[in-house]
DNA sequence: GTTTTTAATTGAAATGATTACAAAGATAAT
DNA sequence: ATTATCTTTGTAATCATTTCAATTAAAAAC
């Protein structure tokens, strides 16, 4: 959390310690986790920690440019604090979000309407 | 709504007058509708037309294969009768989703977090 | 063509994610 | 220490979507 504060810094997003907490659950859980996946990881050993700070946390942090948010997943809003432009790939099966960082041109020809999405992947 | 009659059948989805409706608007703007935008363009001249009833047949149309559904925008599901393969770009000014058929590798140098989003694109 | 069965539509209520808001708590400035 | 500003919190409101049971329409059986 030490340097979750740094990181933080970096972004001129003022150090809290709620902040902290949820940038170094980020930073070490690249799952591009929903809301409640935040909160329920924080909350057993932050038990003061609220939904709404959560909510506001991950508005800040988009707005500070430190995280992206994902659409991908249409049952909830889902982060990465990788904001390099890469891909994703969202599963419907285990409901996961994965990484495309070398898109395959042919893994276009996959018909729609299956179990999966493909969300602002980059050209190879 | 002749046309959409027979369109529907293609897909074997058994024509109702809603459907027929719905399936028309779509095919004649294709501006990606949310559920609200079906419904309040349908209402003035289907005033018994129920918005669960836009709900059930764009999730039966989905699953049939007729359209498309987008997660582009957070804030309502959208619908694509066009089902191959393209790409779309969000404006979050003016809240309209635009096709991108031919994408340019450059977009792709785009930073992330501004007022766009771009999703499920073809590799040039 | 009337009865029976099945499918589609409807409106109201429930759900679930997100947002709004106002009070309480913490930090920074004076 | 006092005051002002920022952050956190919990509750309530909002809004899209889903569930559900009742009504209506269509299809099948007689
Ligand atoms: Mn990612
Ligand atoms: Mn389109
Ligand atoms: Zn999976
Ligand atoms: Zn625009």
């Amino acid at each position: 959390m030490l340097e979750s504060h740094q990181y933080l810094r970096q972004f001129s997003i003022k150090p809290s310690v709620q902040r902290s907490a949820v940038m170094h659950f980020l930073l070490n859980n690249r799952i591009h986790p929903t809301i409640d996946e935040i909160f329920m990881a924080l909350s057993p050993t932050m038990p003061t920690l609220s939904k709404t700070t959560v909510y506001n946390t991950m508005d800040l942090f988009v707005e500070k440019g430190a995280v992206q948010v994902l659409a991908i997943d249409e049952k909830n809003a889902r982060y990465d604090v990788d904001i390099s432009a890469h891909g994703h790939f969202f599963c419907k099966g285990c409901a996961k979000v994965y990484d495309i960082f070398d898109l395959k041109p042919e893994m276009f020809q996959l018909p729609v309407n299956e179990k999966f999405k493909i969300h602002a992947v980059e050209s190879s």
